[in-house]
RNA sequence: GUGGGAGUAGCUCAGUUGGCUAGAGCACUAGGUUGUGAUCCUGGGGGUCGCGGGUUCAAGUCCCGUCUCUCACCCCA
């Protein structure tokens, strides 16, 4: 029989693995608790119609889609590719009876048919957090501390990773002013999106094949060209512009009294794709440049409106596990959740078979992880089995054992250990020296 | 969909102008060790050299095809 390879662009998650992957979640979790989000999830497959209904069918050819033949209907199913839609959906479910904001987290598991590229896989999982039901700047102000507050908790300074911000509003607005008209922005974003991948004057000739006014080519460069809020100011020729400008200027105070401000930058060029957002948009990067974007999120304040639903604004953001993981590599702040076990039981004498099982039992009951060797064999060998299940006690019973019920309780960080009684240890482990 | 790179043990790789039974380190495993765990010593298992064809007395090595992986482009919710 032919092995079957895993498929492309998933992963195996071997302990090794999985205890990293755990690690991620659980540093996702902690930071998404303690910045008041609670969790939910959505199930792992939905109706193809969830996702086209937003994004058009083109989306069909980057996604997996199943047959769903128990359907009378006929409609098809989607693994999911993104969870938003899903939350969308919930929330439009029972709008009414959420309080607000509604602030809630999660980590699916999603896939995508694509090729898997460095930091690209068609299978992986992805943190989100959405605030739902405020169109405060301080909700947009809280999603991006949030992603920040996780990456500065591993140890990433303002030196190694940059939140870049903007508003897909204002920009939209300013646009206008300066005389684009509304069908052509989409052009516009694609541009500016792919500027920073363009020299210089590679930019300069794509965006003249673009736009054909030399007027409005002119404006676009010098804009393009803007490094920070202020330069932007004078640009400002219409109250929805200084609007969205203000509204830019709030969410960049409110950081930097969050005490993230050194994070954060302003990047005109920030337009997140032509996805739904509505209002300030942001990436994270590192500062390397080498790898794509860390986390990515905005305001998108018709979602709920466009899927069926009421008009309530909406900000959150997506941070993909795989980026991440490259980036903590690359810096050594890699971590996992480690693995160990509270006791590891030596029997040192092949007479005292049960009462090391009922050690072991006991021990187990009171809720302590607890292994021992199957083969008898030699106690220097069952001291590496135990080390290298990372146990931090060991005990072990032999002669003593048998003549007056002691044992020996090692602890293997120090290397430290005591003779004691067995049946007083088993009743109170907890009480055990140097623990 | 387009282009580059790479496929030899579980992992990282070596393998000469084609030439004995294809190797090393790590990992795994057993023992040296009848009560003490990092970098001790000795042994063992594990390979369709990605796959198919061709050239040759002889192919891991040369030629052709093919598959897979990987990196980049396109796209990126």
């Amino acid at each position: 029989m032919p092995k079957i390879p895993p498929v492309k662009g998933t992963r195996d998650f071997y302990p090794a693995e999985m205890a990293i992957r755990n690690w991620i979640a659980q540093g996702w979790r902690e930071v998404s608790q303690r910045n008041g989000f609670v969790e939910y999830d959505g199930p792992i497959f939905e109706y193809l119609q969830l996702y086209t209904q937003k994004s058009g069918d083109e989306i069909v050819s980057q996604l997996f889609s199943i047959p769903d033949r128990a359907a009378r209907d006929g409609r098809d199913l989607a693994i999911r590719p993104e969870i938003t839609p899903t939350l969308a959906r919930m929330v439009n479910q029972q709008i009414n009876a959420l309080p607000r904001p509604i602030k809630w987290f999660s980590i699916p598991r999603l896939c995508r048919a694509e090729r898997p590229q460095r930091g690209r896989l068609r299978e992986f999982f992805q943190w989100n957090i959405d605030i739902i039901g405020s169109d405060s700047v301080l909700a947009d102000a809280e999603s991006i501390f949030t992603a920040i507050d996780y990456l500065r908790s591993l140890g990433l300074k303002a030196s190694d990773v940059v939140a870049r911000i903007s508003s897909r509003s204002m920009l939209a607005e300013l646009l206008m002013a300066l005389g684009f008209a509304r069908e052509d922005l989409d052009k516009i974003y694609v541009l500016l999106d792919k500027r920073p991948k363009m020299t210089e004057s590679e930019f300069s000739k794509y965006a003249a094949e673009q736009i054909s006014d030399a007027d409005l080519l002119d404006k676009m460069m010098r804009l393009e060209a803007v490094q920070s809020l202020d330069e932007l100011e004078p640009m400002l020729q219409s109250d929805a512009a200084r609007k969205g400008y203000a509204d830019l200027c709030e969410l960049f105070k409110t950081l930097k009294a969050l005490g993230v401000g050194d994070y954060c930058e302003f990047d005109i060029k920030i337009v997140r794709g032509l996805a739904y957002y509505t209002g300030p948009v942001f990436e994270i990067f590192d500062r390397g440049k080498s790898l794509r974007a860390l986390c990515g999120g905005g305001r998108y304040d018709n979602l709920l409106s466009s899927m069926g639903g009421p008009q309530v604004p909406a900000t959150g953001f997506g941070m993909g596990d795989v980026v991440l993981e490259l980036l903590l590599a690359e810096k050594g702040l890699l971590r996992s959740e480690a693995s160990h076990l509270d006791f590891f039981v030596i029997n040192a004498d092949t007479e005292l078979d049960d009462k090391m099982l009922m050690a072991v039992s006991r021990l187990r009951s009171q809720g302590y992880a607890t292994a021992f060797s199957y083969k008898k064999t030699g106690v220097g060998k069952q001291f590496k089995q135990a080390a290298a299940q990372n146990a931090r006690h060991t005990i072990v019973m032999g002669r003593e054992t048998i003549e007056s019920n002691q044992i020996t309780l090692k602890n293997m960080a120090d290397g430290s250990q005591k003779e004691l009684s067995l049946d007083k240890f088993l009743e109170n482990p907890e009480e055990i020296p140097n623990s």
